[in-house]
DNA sequence: ATTTGCATTATGTATGACATAATACGATGC
DNA sequence: GCATCGTATTATGTCATACATAATGCAAAT
């Protein structure tokens, strides 16, 4: 008899714990009834009556929501509905010794392509006070030919106020999770060092190209920066 | 008398619960031992010991690691380590209605950002196979001019096959799970609707342009072809 | 040697008790 | 009246204990 016979027959066996019951429970009370931020949910007893499960359970599935950022419990009033911070999720579980490579192969290639991509958003609405500060923060660039190895706190300044421009808060966010990522995997020899030592575009001339206000411009201006981080990447 | 100047002679109070200090001496513990994925970590029981807390306060914090991604518990065999599933993570939480205006904003942003910024990737990444499937997906695409509406399920099938050419597995979990927002957002009536209906680099274009390789082309092509959801955006 | 059954073990669930802190509300003082 | 303080209440946070369940390994049986 074959096994794959079976398969329709015999189906696969729920071996979900009830406190993933509970869980799907409660997220489809929130779609169903369109819950939203500042919403508030009964109280743990009532759940554990109205589900039929002890407290202990309801507990648990309580606390995944909350590690998810679902939902915020304060001691007295129960636990309400909150929007979660996208990015301050991710925060805590990026730790880099514990990714595997391949993720943070991908993690450092995100970055490069963010910002690239976000080069739109950075020249439509960079104020001329932002223009301002980058201009402050680039006015020390020594020549690209004599910085033999990047100042560090440099480079996050410098790309933290693009981040910053775009306004996107999410992505500011993103950003701060990357970035020590990016440190790690940038540090740690897992990429070939670049072969030649060309100077690219610098900071000093990606705000000149800002100062344009042409996304197009600025973005290969971007891209040619970023050329020595790509081209570990790209065989 | 000022408050202000109580604030570095009463210093905050700890308020952080057990679960919260049990929590930041297992992420310690993961750090300083350099655990990585596959190692195993203490019993609940003895964890509970070690620490001096009740097994209840033990189990709350496994909870939320598990919820994070950072560790595995099978019955028997205790709990291991496990590189978290960083676009995985995030799959649950995103639920559109619940998620607040300007977070979603963000993602329909972040969607935009990204396909313009993974160029390089696509273009250097594609087989030929690849190439041939787009050109399979884009072979019915009518004229542009024709299509009042787009067809959602060709735009996914179109733009999921881009992200699946970068071999950036966290890049298309990240399409994953901004696709349903993008939607949600394209919608919803959030945005105001594109004024002009002029036709922009069709996907069958973006094919052609893939077909040369150039990097730089494909990127000017792709941001074209986004150019509508772009002036959403961009006053 | 392969399978079957059983004991073991660590997580999963239930229950009852108490600690703790936020809230509401009434009491007190001016 | 109004502000402040105290206090009862209430829902979450923590503890202890007991038992259920399922995966593992080993022994027994064929």
């Amino acid at each position: 008899m074959k096994i794959e016979d079976l398969q329709d027959i015999l189906p696969a066996i729920d071996n979900s714990s009830l406190v993933d019951k509970v869980e799907l429970n409660l997220l489809n009370l929130f779609a169903k009834k369109e819950l939203k931020p500042g919403d508030s949910i009964p109280k743990e007893v009532e759940l554990a009556e109205i589900m039929g499960v002890s407290r202990t359970v309801i507990r648990e599935t309580l606390t995944r929501l909350k590690t998810m950022g679902l939902i915020e419990t304060k001691k007295k009033k129960g636990a309400v509905i909150k929007s979660p911070d996208v990015a301050g999720l991710l925060q805590k579980s990026m730790i880099p010794h514990i990714l595997d490579e391949s993720t943070l192969k991908d993690v450092f290639e995100l970055r490069l392509i963010i910002e690239v991509g976000m080069a739109d958003f950075v020249v439509h609405r960079a104020t001329e006070n932002d223009i301002e500060e980058l201009s402050e923060i680039v006015k020390n660039e020594e020549n690209p030919d004599a910085r033999v190895l990047f100042d560090i706190d440099y480079e996050i300044r410098f790309h933290g106020k693009l981040y910053e421009i775009t306004g996107n808060e999410t992505l500011k966010g993103f950003q701060k999770l990357l970035l020590p990522i990016y440190n790690y995997v940038y540090t740690s020899g897992m990429l070939k060092m670049p072969t030649t030592r060309k100077h690219f575009t610098s900071h000093k001339q990606l705000v000149e190209i800002l100062k344009k206000r042409d996304a197009d411009e600025f973005r290969a201006g971007m891209r040619n920066h970023l050329e020595n981080h790509f081209s570990r990447i790209l065989k």
